[in-house]
RNA sequence: GUGCGUUUAGCUCAGCUGGAUAGAGCGUUUGGCUACGGACCAAAAGGUCGGGGGUUCGAAUCCUCUAACGCACGCCA
């Protein structure tokens, strides 16, 4: 259905072609002025150097012409040329009315829906969690829930790093340790054990400990080199090592992003199109796309409109091994094999700007794509602690994302328990739900490309601008609403009445701009427009429920009204939340 | 050096793509509890929108110059 905005500039459009003028300059917008009308339309003051009249007589005829309509109250032309609009009751009504009616909430679906991948998560195997993957999971997953509902056909891909020098690290720190291992005698033919020559918690040790070696010992930095070299070319011992790692990380991984409510169609990673890369590579040399430059293979991406230089795409390094890029210019051939995808959605940290604009310029320019698929990279800011600083542990460490969760969870169950008499049992659930929707929402209700500080005090709040008070404010609507089904009233049946107050019509205008607001959020990749949605429309309802007795109202048909109006609230909101990736529980 | 980004209230952030008196939250001050959930609500104080110049009837928003900070700039990802 139409959004409610439209419906409101049509109307104006009438009255200003009905005067005389370009219905383009009919355009409405919310008023920035909510003391003086609900919508405003600032098309005379556009309209008065073409029409070469004063603005207020243009406004005034315009308003002349919308005396008897069905959608405004009153038009008033205020100096020096505003039309200020508020609209009748009955008209808000009947849109929300039909809104209960319609499908998710009336939102209109893309006639031709587009078929998205989208890359996100990206964690390395073998290696923790930390609090650098939160954001591409978080907004990632809130992204992909967006466009869903915006009715697209999303594929979400988590992208494992698995196949790059990470991996050779891990082995040559193995061989160190255990240079006996079958796994690196190349005589050796038999069977590898079934077992693994580590555990997870060894596994996660090994990498940090060879990463930092490798910084500082040239020598063991060219044996990891090699140990990559030779993962990637198939030898069989490396390989089998491989399979152990991935065995043990993987279903540590699926239980950690399980904990974030963060959910992936395809758990592919860079080794996933490891066999597409020999026949890419020779394409791309035989189309003389690609040359040996400084010992690398590379495709030059610069192009002449360019304001810099750009560093050439690098295929492979001078060794032969694969690197990152290798990996994702394979897997976008793999998509579009897979998917024939209309956009690839990349979310990744900003800094890796360019290195997307190369591998996108690359992409096209070797013909991977059509020109007219989409290639995006959502680059995100930086996650800060309190002293705008990296976040780190107290004790300046890297955070692992779990211990994060953890003490999050636990100041949460701290206040929830502090405050109500909850069981026990239901307390800890209840405390990792809102605990989710605390960092959740605190990361998503700011603009993804900026940094943020992720300030735990903040974020766990019950007041203010955070998960949890929207979470309040669901749970305290499905309080009201469960007593009065105890007492024995209508809750889904129950249909809009009459708007009885300005705190009424207040909320329900707020309801109206569901559609508009979910269109622009998935048109700009936006969740933060979500959650801005979401703060002023609970805010709308507390202002509503606090000078609104409804469970007392004696006055039946009022009551239901308020009732119609609570469910639709309450289904709009935790519409939102499902999109943002979190939830609400029962109580709290 | 080149390019990109950021700069809005004491702090953390919005600002619907050019409109009226620049908005929230936190913090500060004040008022409201027989509670349909006070984990709330209401109100006050607080800003030359980094700075200069320009375009426009009208600029936080567009252009230009400039400053500070951050980031990126070939064999990491």
């Amino acid at each position: 259905m139409k959004k409610f905005l439209d419906l409101i500039s049509e109307e104006m459009k009438k009255a200003f072609e009905a005067a005389g003028y370009d219905g383009a300059l009919g355009k409405a917008t919310l008023s920035n002025r909510p003391d003086l009308c609900e919508y405003q339309c600032n098309g005379a003051m556009a309209g008065a150097k073409i029409y070469k009249k004063a603005p207020v007589i243009i406004a005034n005829e315009v308003a002349g012409k919308c005396a008897d309509s069905k959608i405004f109250s009153s038009v008033e032309a205020v100096a020096p040329g505003f039309l200020n609009l508020k609209v009748r009751e009955d008209f808000v009504r009947d849109y929300l009315a039909r809104m209960r009616g319609e499908d998710k909430f009336g939102l209109e679906m893309p006639e031709k829906p587009c078929k998205i991948v989208i890359d996100y998560g990206g964690p390395n195997v073998a290696k923790p969690l930390h609090v650098g993957h939160l954001r591409s999971a978080i907004i990632g997953e809130s992204v992909k829930r967006i466009a869903r509902y915006a009715g697209h056909d999303v594929t979400g891909d988590i992208h494992m790093g698995e196949w790059g020098l990470q991996m050779g690290l891990i082995m040559t720190e193995l061989r160190e340790r255990q240079p006996d291992l079958a796994y690196f005698d190349e005589n050796f033919e038999g069977e590898y054990p079934k077992e693994p020559p580590f555990t997870l918690a060894e596994l996660e040790e090994i990498y940090p400990t060879a990463s930092k070696k490798s910084k500082e010992d040239a020598a063991y930095k060219e044996r990891a080199l090699e140990a990559t070299f030779k993962l990637q070319s198939g030898v069989r011992g490396y390989h089998a090592l491989w399979e152990h790692i991935m065995a043990l990380s993987i279903p540590d991984l699926k239980r950690n992003y399980k904990e974030l409510n963060v959910d992936f169609d395809l758990w592919n990673g860079e080794a996933a199109v490891k066999d597409i890369i020999p026949g890419m590579v020779e394409d791309m040399k035989k189309k003389g796309y690609a040359y040996i430059s400084e010992g690398a293979l590379v495709v030059d991406v610069k192009e002449e409109t360019d304001a810099r230089e750009i560093p050439p795409c690098m295929i492979l390094k001078s060794d032969g091994a694969a690197l990152y890029n290798t990996t994702d210019l394979a897997t976008i051939i793999d998509r579009v094999k897979t998917f024939h995808p209309d956009r690839i959605i990349y979310l990744a940290d900003k800094r890796q700007n360019l290195y997307f604009e190369q591998v996108f310029r690359c992409a096209r320019k070797t013909g991977l794509v059509e020109p007219e698929t989409e290639l995006l990279h959502i680059g995100f800011g930086t996650m800060n602690g309190k002293d705008g600083k990296p976040f780190k542990t107290r004790e300046g460490g890297v955070m692992r994302l779990e211990n994060l969760i953890r003490e999050i969870n636990e100041e949460m169950y701290r206040k929830i328990a502090e405050n109500r008499q909850v069981d026990e049992e239901q307390a800890g659930e209840t405390a990792r739900v809102v605990a989710l929707s605390a960092i959740k929402y605190g990361d998503l209700s700011n603009q993804a490309s900026k940094d943020y500080i992720f300030d735990i005090d903040k974020f766990t709040s019950f007041e203010g601008d955070t998960g949890p008070y929207i979470l309040y404010t669901i749970v305290r609507i499905k309080s009201i609403l469960n007593k009065i089904e105890e007492q024995g009233g209508e809750i889904s049946g129950a249909t809009l009445q009459k708007v009885r107050s300005e705190a009424e019509k207040a909320l329900m205008l707020e309801v109206t701009g569901f559609n508009a607001m979910m269109e622009t959020a998935y048109a700009e990749s936006a969740p933060h427009k979500v959650c801005a949605y979401i703060y002023n429309l609970a805010n709308a309802f507390n202002h509503f429920y606090h000078e609104t007795k409804i469970v007392t109202e004696e006055d039946e048909e009022k009551k239901a009204g308020w009732v119609a109006l609570l469910v639709l609230t309450r289904d709009i909101l935790e519409t939102c939340i499902d999109v943002l990736g979190f939830s609400a529980p029962e109580r709290m």
